[in-house]
DNA sequence: TAACGTTTGTTATAATATAACATTTTGAAG
DNA sequence: CTTCAAAATGTTATATTATAACAAACGTTA
């Protein structure tokens, strides 16, 4: 709450826009919405969205070059994102889950390297588009 | 093998380019080095990678938008990828971890979605940049 | 050969994203 | 309160990534 002061006001515009869609959205169309509100360039959103990402209000969906809210507390500054994207309606849900999530940050490899962060996204048929 | 002869012209030259890379590479850098080979327009690499993709034959990295040839024969046409990504030196390496890509396989979340496929990019520094 | 799906070739354009530069706002330090 | 630096803004132009739409050729297989 404290931290929602500290955006700049185009910041809280974008950031606006993303929570109250039900769905990603793309950069354009963003503009699009906000261009009543005196953004008028694609550089204003791209800029607002790369702060937002980088304090975890949002996150990319990186397949779908679209941007959604972070609906998790505990993506720690969007280091950790995990998303199931419907292939057939496009529905892309935040997937929140403890033993998921903790499993990936233990995650190592024989390389040796180390994982500061992941995005994870699973493809599939949601419950409503299963039954039809 | 024997599927590779399968492959039309086109899609053949690509899939040599790619697997000669020791990096992922993006679709006009393909461009630019086939045309002397008569492929002069984006749509003829795009279509190629569409189908290479779709043979599991190569994989997109979704967050760099580069197509990188597969590692792994058990890919499953291209169902299930894990990548580590250095952000320091930009490596892609596929990761190949059977115990990691049974944990996903076998992954559901409460909403009983049906996974059919997941792309995982993991961030961080490699050995070599860890050291300097 | 006829019919079909796949691949090719081509032009044009859509969609996504960044470079470069000038200016303004903000917030903390003196 | 002023000054300074960092952050944010505004703007124009352009780079990068990807697809639409259409016509033609190829390769099976009936």
């Amino acid at each position: 709450m404290a931290q929602i002061q500290t955006l700049s006001k185009n910041q809280k515009i974008i950031l606006d826009i993303i929570e109250k869609a039900n769905e990603p959205l793309k950069a354009y169309s963003i503009l699009f919405n906000v261009q009543k509100k005196g953004i008028k360039a694609p550089l204003q959103v791209y800029r607002a969205l790369e702060k937002l990402i980088k304090l975890g209000k949002i996150h990319k969906v990186e397949s779908r070059n679209a941007f959604v809210a972070c609906k998790n507390s505990n993506c720690e500054i969007s280091k950790a994102t995990a998303f199931s994207i419907c292939e057939t309606c496009k529905k892309v849900t935040e997937i929140s889950d403890q033993k998921l999530s903790k499993y990936l940050k233990n995650f190592h490899d024989k390389t040796g390297m180390i994982y500061k962060k992941y995005n994870l996204e699973f493809y599939g048929l949601c419950t409503t588009c299963k039954r039809s």
